[in-house]
DNA sequence: ACAATATAGTTGACTTACGCAACCATTTGA
DNA sequence: TCAAATGGTTGCGTAAGTCAACTATATTGT
């Protein structure tokens, strides 16, 4: 069960964005479609053909409703109904020339409002957040669908945003204090300092616009021929694609052509998820010791992959 | 003008959050009321005694459904209109118990709604990202209301979240690259690593649930009497509320209190609003020097507040 | 002080939207 | 092959939405 604040403060949010809503649709009530016409419209220029239960359902709204609106939309000559195929009982419909005229034109006031009220008054860095903020949203709340997984290197705010989301992820699972969030500020920190040579990179994984995981490489502190992996991790949201795995064979090709003759790592035995993926790739337990760190009692193991 | 992207997504999101809505809406349907009439009366839920006017132009519809709606609501009993006071013209309203029990039934109802729909189905982490990406998306478009600014400790996952837009915002308003970022978490790693005494603080800035900005103290690396002031930074949406010099405030007094004998900062002759804090604290130059860094010409300034 | 103007609320007239249910035609599947 | 499900249409009653006229009270400027 959520918390009430929780509860509290998306029942907010929604009621807000009702009147934002409202207000943009306000605007574009100069045409002379209504609301529900201009999505229906929408919709239609977005599928191509379709017919009207594809379109009640994904709006949900009523079958007769749409029913009656589209023989207006047909009157008026913005939709036309082809002729049936197939299933005899489905009306395939699309829309006219003219019904994709209107569908540009009121996509194009759409654009407007949107720009004018929402967006241009609030400045760069604020229409960022607003625009990831919405991003976020919607893939929390969506089903997933397949974006493509992209491994990139770090922009600017990253980092930063690296060691929040880590602090962050591995004190709700594992209890792990802000001694940690430190650690690895220190350890991002130094990754940026740690020599060029024989080579280190740094992958972010990302999915959708939204960033799903990270690692690097970089040489290990004792010895040159060792590559280090180092902060592997993946969302919450995205796991179970496979993500973890992705990252490490990066970092393990990369290692192998940087000139490398071996990778190790130093993880901790209660990340099971992780031991898999570093098993998979073919990384051998070398030692194992425990320690307390983070206000947790824990077991680090050192894993070594020879090439 | 906002980029056809971030255009292009704030539509997606308001398709998509229109039919969260509607989803959120269409399981009220099983009450008598209608969605209009379960707005006004959680809006005469919230306010105790309003009057019709003010009804209809925060929910902006029609004063005269409104009216109609309104003899409906006394017909039910739920709402009574009180004896004029004050303004002749005005009729105060408010609900009866028996409107309020109604209210109290509905909030219940969506309570649960959005509980079930929204939140419970996501993990606790989606869950407060969720709800830190509503209350962001309304704090950047709702005029700015008066809540407290509080300044707090650091919680976990803030020292990430401060490098992560501290990067993003010296990225943007001075063009600071990527090694300021990694500057900064070693700094912030620095801070944890300090000794205790003399002593040494953090503050976090607060409003409404967001982080407005931040500071820190430690002891100088030089000499032991001496504090440094850190990190310094306010939100560009909370600026000229003066909360850069509650934090500079707070730091001096702090480091006053521990017993140092003068306070000193570092910062770059580029960062103008914050030159004006440092001087209306009372710090007075006490060196300039040129240096190239984050991608930058800067001129770098000590400045001294001696107690 | 007084007229012009604005505001709060009501009412009427009318159109449209909305949700429900009944209904037909076709398809699906047991 | 027959019952159940699906796509679509139509009828109907209620409420929502729009526009305008109208009363009563406040406010404002001169």
């Amino acid at each position: 069960m959520a918390s009430s604040d929780d509860v509290a403060q998306v029942r907010a949010f929604n009621r807000f964005y009702t009147r934002i809503i409202g207000l943009l649709d306000e605007g574009m009530h100069k045409t002379m479609h209504s609301l529900a016409e201009a999505r229906v419209i929408y919709e239609l220029s977005q599928d191509g053909v379709t017919t009207g239960s594809q379109i009640a359902a994904g709006l949900n709204m009523d079958r007769g409703q749409l029913s009656r609106m589209m023989s207006r939309l047909v009157d008026q000559g913005l939709v036309a109904v082809l002729p049936r195929s197939g299933d005899g009982r489905a009306n395939p419909i699309a829309l006219t020339p003219e019904g994709r005229a209107v569908a540009a034109r009121l996509s194009a006031m759409s654009d407007e409002m949107v720009s004018s009220a929402l967006l241009d008054p609030v400045s760069p860095l604020e229409r960022k957040d607003l625009v990831d903020a919405m991003r976020r949203i919607q893939s929390i709340l969506a089903e997933p669908d397949a974006a493509p997984l992209v491994l990139r290197p770090p922009r600017v705010g990253d980092i930063g945003w690296l060691i929040h989301r880590q602090a962050l992820l591995y004190n709700i699972e594992q209890g792990w204090n802000a001694e940690f969030e430190m650690l690895i500020a220190r350890l991002y920190a130094d990754f940026h300092a740690a020599p060029a040579a024989p080579g280190k990179a740094l992958w972010v994984a990302n999915i959708g616009g939204e960033i799903a995981g990270s690692v690097y490489v970089l040489p290990a502190a004792e010895a040159d021929d060792t590559a280090q992996l180092r902060m592997l991790y993946v969302e919450p949201m995205f796991r179970g694609r496979g993500i973890g795995g992705t990252l490490v064979e990066a970092a393990v090709a990369f290692a192998r052509n940087a000139g490398y003759r071996r990778i190790m790592l130093w993880t901790q035995d209660c990340l099971v998820s992780a031991r898999r993926i570093y098993q998979g790739a073919g990384f051998e337990l070398a030692k194992e010791e425990p320690h307390r760190s983070f206000g947790a009692d824990l077991n680090g193991q050192y894993w070594v992959l020879e090439f």
